[in-house]
DNA sequence: TTATAAAAATGACAACAATCATGTTTTAAG
DNA sequence: CTTAAAACATGATTGTTGTCATTTTTATAA
């Protein structure tokens, strides 16, 4: 059962505003922000949106990780983003016209904020340093989906899984990092089998310490030295 | 030798100006556009922008067809895009603040026009329209790009070989594809040999017709068939 | 707590694709 | 036209990684 706090938050209490699209608002904007905004609490592995379907709004993540994937051509998901509280996602489809190319679903229990469209909209159209906001950050994706494609391409398996580490630790702070083996292999891109294998190298090499599921980074460097840093 | 015709080009007659992000200005602000424009031509392989440098403005394609790529940390390229005609490169780097995350380089002899920064930045900041495309182009880019992680972490190499066809002949339009198998194997994401080596059975299978450096497709719905659709 | 399902772990094996070595063709320059 | 360099092509070999089968552990619900 979340707590009571989880339930219904407002903008202007809200915590995890300052790191997120929305930092940039003047106070009066926040409570309007507020006013058009819905609290929604969603368990562990529940869509938030699918490939596919059309964009109705924003999603503001307030608690909980998320992750954002794609389904290939088999079946099989490959997630592109971890996203984590602050964070604003959907909104690329909100641009586009089209329809979703990826999905959303939590990682964990969680309470999400949801805009609507037209809301997010006008929005942008009034305030320029929201807007700027948003066109930095469509940009910065699209250098870090770069490096992706480029460690994709070029990295072993054990490089990219390092490379993997690293970031999401920056993802999760200083909590253990917290992800199903298969998450972790649709996130690194490779079979759950090869990404156990190597998981336990780590763990022998003293790299990471692992209960269960949850994965604490152990020597930051040595596994930056094996991933290549993130750009 | 490039022809006269190619050594200045006026944004009114520029044929190309209709498909890209320059096509819903109204011919006051083409005109406008036309006096911030400084036309150049390149040779083929020289250099248009480079990763880790600081931009100053943005790239319209004229003429000639040029790879957007990253380098890996072993000094390999790895090719995220390749633009033709009309298409407008490193205007994620206006936005971002920070230096270019890939470089451009071109693939023939080509004639590029430059636009200022400052020039580039004040047209969106007061043309609506213009800074929607914008958002929607980098929107419709990341989901490109999504599709692209997902190809390399699920298709095989002759999977992504087909599908890369496909999506070159988009490029090349009627034309027939003219890169080098390095290039090529730095867009698939494989070893030049490797390359060289499945393009040979697409050739034997009756896909593909070669001739030197040109590949002209003679049965997409097969190619799409083996490497997936372009979304 | 126990039963059941889901997730994690391990072993054996096969194969796709990288690497290295070398030969051939094409392109560009003098 | 000739020569050198670059690009292309091919063979042989190795190894990383995926697949399949099975067991063990952990999580979930009755």
């Amino acid at each position: 059962m979340l707590e009571k706090s989880h339930k219904n938050i407002t903008c202007e209490h809200c915590g995890v505003r300052k790191d997120g699209l929305f930092s940039k608002l003047t106070s009066g904007e926040v409570v309007d922000l507020n006013c058009h905004k819905v609290c929604n609490t969603y368990r562990k592995n529940q869509a938030i949106f699918l490939e596919g379907s059309f964009p109705r709004g924003v999603y503001c993540v307030n608690h909980g990780k998320v992750k954002v994937f794609t389904i290939g051509d088999e079946g099989k998901e490959q997630i592109i983003h971890v996203a984590k509280e602050g964070d604003v996602i959907g909104f690329r489809a909100m641009f586009s016209g089209d329809p979703y190319k990826v999905s959303a679903t939590t990682l964990e229990d969680a309470n999400i904020c949801f805009i609507g469209k037209d809301d997010f909209l006008s929005m942008i159209d009034t305030n320029t340093p929201l807007r700027n906001t948003i066109m930095k950050e469509l940009s910065k994706e699209l250098g870090d989906r770069a490096q992706f494609i480029t460690n994709l391409a070029q990295k072993s398996v054990r490089e990219r899984l390092a490379f993997t580490l690293i970031l999401l630790q920056k993802v999760y702070g200083e909590d253990p990092i917290n992800m199903s083996r298969e998450d972790l292999a649709n996130f690194v891109g490779t079979a759950t089998e090869t990404l156990i294998r190597l998981l336990k190298e780590f763990k022998e090499e003293g790299l990471i310490e692992v209960h269960t599921r949850k994965l604490t980074i152990l020597n930051q460097e040595a596994l930056i030295r094996i991933g290549g840093a993130v750009k």
